[in-house]
DNA sequence: CCGCTCTTTGAATCCGCATTCAGAACGAAA
DNA sequence: TTTCGTTCTGAATGCGGATTCAAAGAGCGG
């Protein structure tokens, strides 16, 4: 079955591209040079061209990919994690970027530059924002059913509120803002947590 | 003083480019080309090579520009008005774009995706974000001194979390979440202030 | 109206990029 | 080793944008 074989190293070769497209993208933004892309392959434009004939696909792949080595990781950091107080705390600290290296981060800051002018990508960032408010809620909603958290507004608002703060500081730290680092991050969005859920939510 | 006059006709006509910029860059995005910004202009690409021979500083100036634009109007926007709820709930509902075509936000978007890789963009970024943050301590101050609010949180830490969230919904409306818009993000970010001063700080 | 300077044009030039493709290199099976 | 399909290269082509510049145009004082 040399058919399958090729089948599967092609496949592997397009996620090779992928993933050169995305380390491409966080040196020289959404705006990236097909040879740009092929330099950090290591091959020539042709070869890019030969697995993928269209640049624009390559490059919304490479962002899908990101957005969810993004999610996942996060999902990654909490598994395993029963308590809601821990769990919440632990999940704001993994939305935050690390530093301002972040990669992954980083990338989705330039897909929000483009999603105001790109419909494909305003609709990614909608499907990942909307993904991470639900995992917020149902924290919040089991915490609030074990009678830990008291709700001082619906899971909704919460979720959209701790997500968006999350991004925002992500911005700043990527902007790198002297005072507000990993740190100083994590402690602004528990101080919105704590009064939100009315729990003095240890800062760990 | 025919002097004087060209000099001055000569600021006005960069003016004027960098106006063209601003709004060659909310259709192109920040990667904007030299001829783009010409024709917005009206002029061709040697015309505005004479006033800007270096594209990157006319870009840079109607970033700059697009900036002090959107911060004036929130000034503007609260002038006048002394009570503390109402100024507060002035303030956030103009730090949000009033649709998703907002022109003033959308180029703020462009600019948070590329100040992750241009130092100078990303300072200006922090530079407004502190100013707006040092526009709401004093609303708060004001207010806590009054005894109309009582903060639950030191008022850098509020101002900081308020100007976050304006920030990330932005983001959100540009990027066309279905059910985010002007009055749903005010709504949430309400949600926060109520909390945050301990005021049920009318909906207006 | 003339002459001066500042501004703008339009053409020429150069450069970098995407795209195409013939053929080289590679690897697997026979 | 030969054959055959897949992958990749390197050169050719063509396009579009940046840059330069001589010359035309426009405004203004004399």
């Amino acid at each position: 079955m040399q058919v399958a074989r090729n089948k599967q190293r092609r496949t592997e070769r397009r996620a090779d591209l992928v993933d050169a497209a995305r380390r491409a993208m966080l040196e020289h933004g959404s705006a990236v040079r097909l040879n740009q892309v092929a330099e950090v392959a290591g091959l020539t434009s042709g070869a890019v061209l030969y697995h993928y004939p269209d640049l624009q696909e390559l490059l919304l792949e490479a962002h899908r990919a990101g957005m969810e080595r993004f999610y996942d990781q996060r999902l990654r950091a909490v598994e395993g994690v029963t308590d809601p107080v821990r769990k919440l705390v632990m999940t704001i600290t993994s939305g935050l970027p690390v530093d301002s290296e972040d990669e992954d981060v980083r990338l989705l800051c330039e897909l929000g530059g483009a999603a105001g002018r790109n419909t494909v990508y305003a609709a990614l960032l909608t499907a990942l924002y909307d993904r991470q408010v639900s995992m917020y809620q149902v924290i919040l909603e089991i915490g609030a059913a074990q009678g830990v958290f008291s709700l001082k507004d619906p899971s909704l608002t919460i979720g959209r509120n701790l997500v968006a703060l999350e991004d925002a500081y992500g911005y700043r730290m990527m902007a790198r803002h002297p005072s507000i680092d990993h740190a100083a991050a994590s402690r602004l969005i528990l101080d919105y947590a704590r009064l939100a859920t009315g729990h003095p939510l240890p800062a760990d």
